[in-house]
DNA sequence: GCTATTGTTAACCTTATGGCTAACAATGCG
DNA sequence: CGCATTGTTAGCCATAAGGTTAACAATAGC
């Protein structure tokens, strides 16, 4: 139950459509803030918004050129969400495996009754 | 910018301590819901909720039995999410790759000056 | 130096989240 | 039956989230 705050705010960046999408079109390639709020139909100020959360979760970064701020993903982005999910499924699948093996041995023990009739 | 709101879901119960103490938890057995109000230090109804979201992105499954209902993980729990974060990855690392591969064939092409000295 | 462009900040509104206590429902047990 | 145990529901509260418009800041370009 460690205060991992980066992976509360990993995660909950995305849980969102908007940001999803945001971090999907970046993985093609950086883009702008300009260009964000043309594509995904909201305002300025939503947008920003989208973006400080994406930032504050360690998946963006920006470069400011100028007046116009280029939007690239952060190397190791999501990171620890992608850990958090993978250690999460290894635990959950040593579980069902260990289940599984008991269930085989119980049958080797004691196997099943011949077909009846 | 598909609408998959229970992609939404699943990043948002990951999105809370308490709540990805619930499948660390449920990873290494079933535990019931007054286990799980003793052992995360909050309301039964703060832990009903939690479960509730948990439900609702089908992370979990609740087997009733009698008074106490028994939590188990969901099969196939957060796949969607691990899928995404997974597709996101290589799709980034792929763009990476091309970045690397399109510098290095620049670099045979018109290789850099000798040595100064 | 003006004006257009790019983006953030401030202020506001509505809804969702996360917590609580108190009351209820249903099961188990003497 | 009567009472304890196990959970959910209802109602309340405070704060966060997600959106808007209007105003501001900073750069670009004439």
């Amino acid at each position: 139950m460690a205060n991992n705050a980066l992976l509360d705010r990993s995660f909950a960046a995305c849980s969102h459509p908007i940001r999803r999408s945001i971090l999907e079109r970046l993985a093609q390639g950086e883009m702008t803030v300009g260009q964000a709020t043309r594509d995904f139909g909201v305002s300025k100020p939503a947008i920003s918004k989208h973006l400080k959360v994406l930032e504050e979760a360690g998946a963006i970064v920006r470069v400011i050129d100028g007046r116009t701020h280029r939007l690239q993903l952060q190397e190791r982005s999501l990171d620890d969400a992608y850990s958090w999910l993978t250690q999460q499924r290894e635990l959950w699948e040593r579980k069902l495996d260990t289940v599984e093996r008991y269930l085989r041995e119980q049958r080797e023990i004691k196997p099943p009754p011949k077909e009846p009739k």
